[in-house]
DNA sequence: AAACCGGGGAC
DNA sequence: GTCCCAGGTTT
C-alpha cells in the first residue's frame, strides 16, 4: 500500500499500475529496497517522473528496515516522501486510524458539495475531518476518492449518477464545473540546450544528473544555453568541459515537461572518457529521444557521423 | 503562500 | 494547447 500511494502521487491510477508490479517484483521486501543501489531503484522508476519519489522511498525503506513499520499517522508522516495525504491514507486504510485524506479528488468533491471556487488546503482538510466516519475511516476515504475519480470528475461530471446530488450546492447552481476554479499555473519556461553523444546507442558517456531536476538519473552530457547563445557556442563549452572533440550535428529534439519546454540540439563527439551501458542506466524521456537520433544515422539514412 | 518537480491521459 | 493526476519538499 505504501509503494502504491507513492506511485500514485500526481500520477493517474492506470499509469501507477504499470509500475506497481514491476517495482514490487524488483524489490519484494522493505529490506530488499533498503539494500538496493539507488541506480537500480531509479531504473525501476524510469519514465514515471518525479524521481525524488523513488529516492525518498528507498531512503525511507532504510528507516523502516532499521526501526520497523510506523504504527500511526505521525510515524508515517516522519518518513521522507510521506506527506499529509500519504500518511492519512496509510493510517486509515491499513491501520484503521481516523484520519481524513485530502487529495485532488477530495478537494474537487468538497469544493462542489459546498460550491467553493478556491478552497484552501486547510478548508478542505477541515471539511474532510468533519465528514469522516470515524468508525470506517478507510472506507470513507476510499469512497470519496472513488466518487471523485469516477463520478465527480473534472470536466464532465456524471451528476445524475451521484449519490450526493440532492445535497450538492454546485449541482444546484447548474454549473458544477465552476467549482473549484482552475488553478493558475505558471507558463512553462522555454529552455534551449545542447547534448553530445560520445559512443553509440549501446555504450555512451553518461553523467549523473544532480540537483532537483531529474536528480539521480543518468543522461547525456549537456549544457543549457544562455539567452541568445548559439548551439555552436554551447557545444564548444560542453566539449571543453568534457575534453572532447565536437562532431556532427545529429538533429534537434523537443520535449515538454510541466514547467519546461526543452529544445535540445544533439551532436556527436569524440573523447577517451569511459562509456557505460545505456540499457542499464535510468534515463529521462528527453535523453531517450536524443539517443534515438542515432538510429537514423546508423540506419544509413545520412551516413555515419 | 508560492515555486518547483515529469510524464502522460483526456479533451 | 489546456487542465489535471489518489502530492511532497523547499524557499
Amino acid at each position: 500500500m505504501w509503494v502504491a500511494e507513492i506511485l500514485l502521487q500526481q500520477t493517474q491510477v492506470a499509469r501507477g499500475l504499470e509500475y506497481y508490479d514491476r517495482f514490487l517484483s524488483a524489490f519484494p521486501t522493505v529490506e530488499a529496497l533498503a539494500a538496493a543501489p539507488e541506480a537500480d531503484v531509479l531504473k525501476a522508476w524510469e519514465g514515471c517522473g518525479y524521481y525524488a519519489r523513488a529516492r525518498n522511498l528507498r531512503r525511507a525503506a532504510g528507516v523502516v528496515a532499521a526501526r520497523g513499520f510506523p504504527q500511526d499517522y505521525a510515524g508515517w508522516l516522519a518518513l521522507p516522501g510521506v506527506g499529509s495525504y500519504t500518511a492519512a491514507a496509510v493510517a486509515s486504510l491499513a491501520y484503521g486510524e481516523a484520519r481524513a485524506v485530502n487529495d485532488g479528488n477530495v478537494r474537487r468533491v468538497l469544493a462542489r458539495l459546498y460550491a467553493q471556487t478556491a478552497p484552501t488546503d486547510a478548508w478542505v482538510q477541515a471539511r474532510a475531518d468533519e465528514l469522516l466516519d470515524p468508525a470506517r475511516p478507510g472506507d470513507w476515504n476510499e469512497a470519496v476518492m472513488d466518487l471523485g475519480a469516477t463520478v465527480c470528475i473534472p470536466k464532465a461530471p456524471r451528476c445524475p449518477a451521484c449519490p450526493l446530488r440532492a445535497s450538492c450546492a454546485a449541482f444546484a447552481s447548474g454549473t458544477p464545473t465552476a467549482f473549484p476554479a482552475p488553478k493558475v499555473r505558471a507558463a512553462a519556461r522555454e529552455v534551449r540546450a545542447v547534448a553530445v553523444i560520445v559512443g553509440d546507442a549501446e555504450q555512451a558517456v553518461l553523467e549523473r544528473r544532480e540537483g532537483t531536476l531529474l536528480g539521480g538519473l543518468s543522461g547525456l552530457p549537456a549544457e543549457e544555453l544562455a539567452a541568445g547563445e548559439s548551439p555552436q557556442t554551447g557545444l564548444a563549452r560542453l566539449c571543453a568541459r568534457l575534453g572532447a572533440e565536437p562532431g556532427a550535428h545529429l538533429g534537434t529534439v523537443t520535449h515538454a515537461m510541466t514547467h519546461r519546454h526543452v529544445t535540445l540540439d544533439v551532436y556527436a563527439a569524440r573523447s577517451a572518457a569511459a562509456r557505460t551501458p545505456v540499457a542499464e542506466a535510468a534515463l529521462s524521456r528527453l535523453d531517450h529521444k536524443a539517443l534515438a537520433l542515432l538510429a537514423s544515422w546508423q540506419g544509413g539514412l545520412f551516413g555515419t557521423p
